[in-house]
Order: C-alpha cells, then sequence, then structure tokens
DNA sequence: GCGACAG
DNA sequence: ATCTTGTCGC
C-alpha cells in the first residue's frame, strides 16, 4: 500500500474546485473513439472512506479485458482531501486514485469510474477530470442518475436510453442485466459513448456493476480495514 | 431561500 | 460513502 501525497494547489475550497474545472474541462478529447472492448487491459478504480478517522483509500485493479482475469492490483491511503460536494467529488477521491495509479506494475489500458464523466453539472465529473490529468482513456459507471433525467430503458440486457441534460445527451442508461436497474455510462476522455457502453457491457457479464468496479470496491474496503494508521 | 444531489 | 440482520434466491 503507498502513501497519497495531495498534489501542489489542490483545491481547498469549493470556489478553487469550480475555477480548476473550468481550467481544466476544455482539455477533455471527444473525438476519439478509444480503445476496442475485449482487447488489451481494462482498470477499475474506486475508494473507501473512514471519515472519524479522516482516513482515504484508494484501490486501482486491472483486469485482461478478453478473460476479465485479474493481472496487477494496488492501493494506496491517505487522509482525505476534501468534503464530499456534489459536483465536486473529483477533488476528494483523485488524489488517492492517482497514487494508486502510479502503484501499478503495468499499464492500466482503458480506466473506468465510479461516477460521472461529462453527464455533470459543470460536464467535469471525476472520470474527465481523471482523464486530463492522466491523459488515459476514461469513462464513468454510476450507479445513480444524480440530477439527470431518463427514460426507463427495455427489459432486455444491453437495452439503453439517453441520459438527458434539458436536450443534451451526457450519457447513456445503460441495462446491463436483465429486468435490473441500469447503470449510468458517461464519457470520460478519449473513448466516445458507444464504445463507453460497448466496454461496460462486456465488463458486466454477471452483474449489474462491471467486473471492474466491483473489483476495486472489494479491494479498497479490504485494504481499508486493513488500515491502522496513517500518518 | 429551500431542496436535491455521483461517492 | 457508511451505519446494519436476517433473508430470499441462484
Amino acid at each position: 500500500m503507498t502513501t497519497v501525497r495531495i498534489p501542489a494547489g489542490w483545491p481547498a475550497t469549493e470556489a478553487q474546485a469550480r475555477a480548476v474545472q473550468d481550467e481544466l474541462r476544455g482539455r477533455v478529447v471527444l473525438d476519439e473513439p478509444g480503445p476496442p472492448p475485449g482487447t488489451g487491459r481494462v482498470t477499475g478504480v474506486d475508494v473507501a472512506y473512514d471519515d472519524e478517522r479522516d482516513v482515504v483509500v484508494a484501490a486501482a485493479v486491472v483486469l485482461d479485458a478478453a478473460t476479465l482475469d485479474v493481472v496487477a492490483e494496488s492501493t494506496a491511503v491517505g487522509r482525505v482531501p476534501f468534503p464530499y460536494v456534489p459536483g465536486l467529488l473529483a477533488f476528494r477521491e483523485l488524489p488517492a486514485v492517482l497514487a494508486a495509479l502510479d502503484a501499478l506494475p503495468c499499464e492500466p489500458g482503458l480506466v473506468v469510474c465510479d461516477g460521472y464523466g461529462l453527464a455533470h453539472p459543470r460536464r467535469f465529473g471525476l472520470a474527465a477530470h481523471l482523464g486530463v490529468l492522466t491523459g488515459l482513456p476514461t469513462i464513468g459507471v454510476a450507479k445513480n442518475p444524480f440530477t439527470f433525467a431518463y427514460e426507463e430503458p427495455d427489459a432486455p440486457r444491453g437495452s439503453s436510453s439517453p441520459l438527458l441534460a434539458g436536450e443534451e445527451e451526457v450519457g447513456r442508461a445503460l441495462r446491463t442485466q436483465q429486468d435490473v436497474k441500469p447503470v449510468f455510462v458517461s464519457v470520460g476522455h478519449r473513448v466516445s459513448l458507444d464504445n463507453a457502453c460497448a466496454h461496460t457491457l462486456r465488463l458486466a457479464p454477471r452483474f449489474r456493476l462491471p467486473e471492474t468496479t466491483r473489483r476495486a470496491d472489494a479491494l479498497c474496503r479490504k485494504a481499508l480495514k486493513a488500515t491502522e494508521y496513517v500518518v
């Protein structure tokens, strides 16, 4: 388990955080399709907290995209760098996620985040933010629709409907299992929305959530329980 | 002004 | 995110 170092100048207030979003959001790349599903590597990242002890643990789990076997994993611990504010989740989660990605022994390939990318009040959710900071292709897969509207997709696995901010399609509600609540997919960086949905579907052959987030979630929780001291 | 609100 | 037992189902 490596230690989180909060980057110099990391925002401390909501106003600073919004200024950073405004500065970085123009750097998102939207005209690349991204890696083809089922090839190379796919990495899930997630974070667990103990607010009582001011501890955060992130995990990164690298899967073989064809077999979904785990090929590498890493964790990082540190202090919680920012409070939970809807719309500013990246400032709470990313320092630990960046440290975990740095600790990996191989390239992560496509990174799947727990949350949103462009489907965000300011069009710059944590998946987009992580993509811009690392240059990696990223997507966001969220469990809730946040503030967005959508019509219920058809019952079969693979059905989807647009996630709407007014008239604009900012993501998609994607049914990964028949008759199960959809997940909410949006583009982060260097991946098209169609491709993001195709990846998500391949990563969820058996359960609602992609294997990437299931693996990363399990690992960061386990690592948090095992954590005793954080200096 | 109040409520809602990814994790 | 996290607090939490048993319970229904594959």
